[in-house]
DNA sequence: TCCCGTTTGGACAGACTGTCCGAACTGGAC
DNA sequence: GTCCAGTTCGGACAGTCTGTCCAAACGGGA
């Protein structure tokens, strides 16, 4: 496939140094090759592509941009591309990462000079998300009329689908929270969050 | 101080097995005893007690209760008590922990009897929260008309103390992100991040 | 009673957190 | 220009938290 490499080099090479081109083979789910590497994966490394199952459901074999979180902080805008054979069979997939955090900076130094003294309201952050994770649960088993103890596995999987959309397990300890008041345990929550995952990723 | 043990003793009985009572030597900074253990804690472990710094600091020496959250996800109320010699000299400390999650599990359970199927609009959790630091950051910069690479110690430390404050550091990962958007390293936020938690605890 | 899907605690590897250190850097004072 | 105190930095580290896996226990039908 190094029928691809001149276009990853040409894109890598445009959005230099903000972006990683990273081109992925199909078949043995392995990176082929890594243009600006970013994310400190190498050439012959797993891909991890979990995103080989939906690679089939767009229709023009396009994805993204979707937001991803490096380790040290980075936000970056990714898209993916199917690359088919002349006979039209998946071979390799090309992702482009593209840093944000710099065009971030870049905006709010340039907002600095724009604007002139904001007030600053700043709504705060949920503090207590504990009481926050209770109401949720709360609000369930009072809409189904069954107490927590009783709850059948699809509903605490409900339950937990509305926590992960209110985003709670962003926040830090929040399984051992939601598992106490799902009156579960740890591992049975990551089988059921593993599970939501897997269904809508 | 073996003179406290009753004491101890009559209110873990009271509270059990919701209340763990712990009593802390000052001089030795270690504990004395423990009962209805929850914690894991025993005698002789070390008391932990940044507290002391400020027991004179009470005009009658009780403290809380106030919320802990402990590693397994119970949430616990905690009162702290100075316990003074006839000479009036600080000796010991009493802390009593009580489980609330099981009231709170019980006012759920009571809830779904008592509130007729109420709606759901249950606000989301704050998704973006990597723009709300960067917004925050933002104000500061734009107020202070000093773009972020030029902020001084005191200005980081300012914002920091504003980040810490909408809760931002409760966030899984958020200590990255900041670092980021305040262009300095992991290292220089966490003594930021301790010295201002070392002024307000 | 047996069976099958579920739950659980424990073990584990790996990620993340927070601390510490020596080296490098910075901006004044001299 | 040199020196110094204060600050920042990257790397190393221990400890905690996450997420996965497993074998054993459980539970409710057939």
């Amino acid at each position: 496939m190094r029928l691809w490499s001149p276009v990853c080099e040409a894109v890598a090479a445009l959005l230099a140094p903000y972006a990683e081109v990273i081109l992925h083979d199909v078949r043995s789910d392995r990176v082929l090759g890594v243009w600006n590497p970013m994310s400190g994966r190498a050439p012959g490394a797993p891909s991890l592509l979990g995103e080989l199952d939906r690679l089939d459901s767009s229709p023009n074999g396009v994805y993204g941009p979707y937001e991803k979180l490096t380790a040290d902080g980075r936000r970056l805008s990714s898209v993916s591309a199917v690359l088919r054979d002349p006979d039209g069979e998946p071979s390799a997939v090309l992702c482009v990462n593209l840093d944000r955090t710099p065009l971030e900076q870049a905006a709010t130094l340039l907002a600095a000079f724009a604007a002139p003294s904001a007030p600053r309201p700043e709504a705060l952050f949920e503090q207590d998300w504990t009481d926050r994770v209770q109401r949720i649960v709360g609000a369930y088993v009072r809409e189904h009329g069954r107490p927590v103890e009783r709850l059948t596995r699809e509903d605490r999987l409900a339950v937990v689908a509305e926590l992960e959309l209110a985003g709670v397990f962003a926040v830090r300890r929040a399984t051992a929270v939601v598992a106490r008041a799902l009156r579960t345990s740890r591992s049975t929550l990551y089988a059921l969050l593993a599970e939501l995952r897997r269904s809508r990723p």
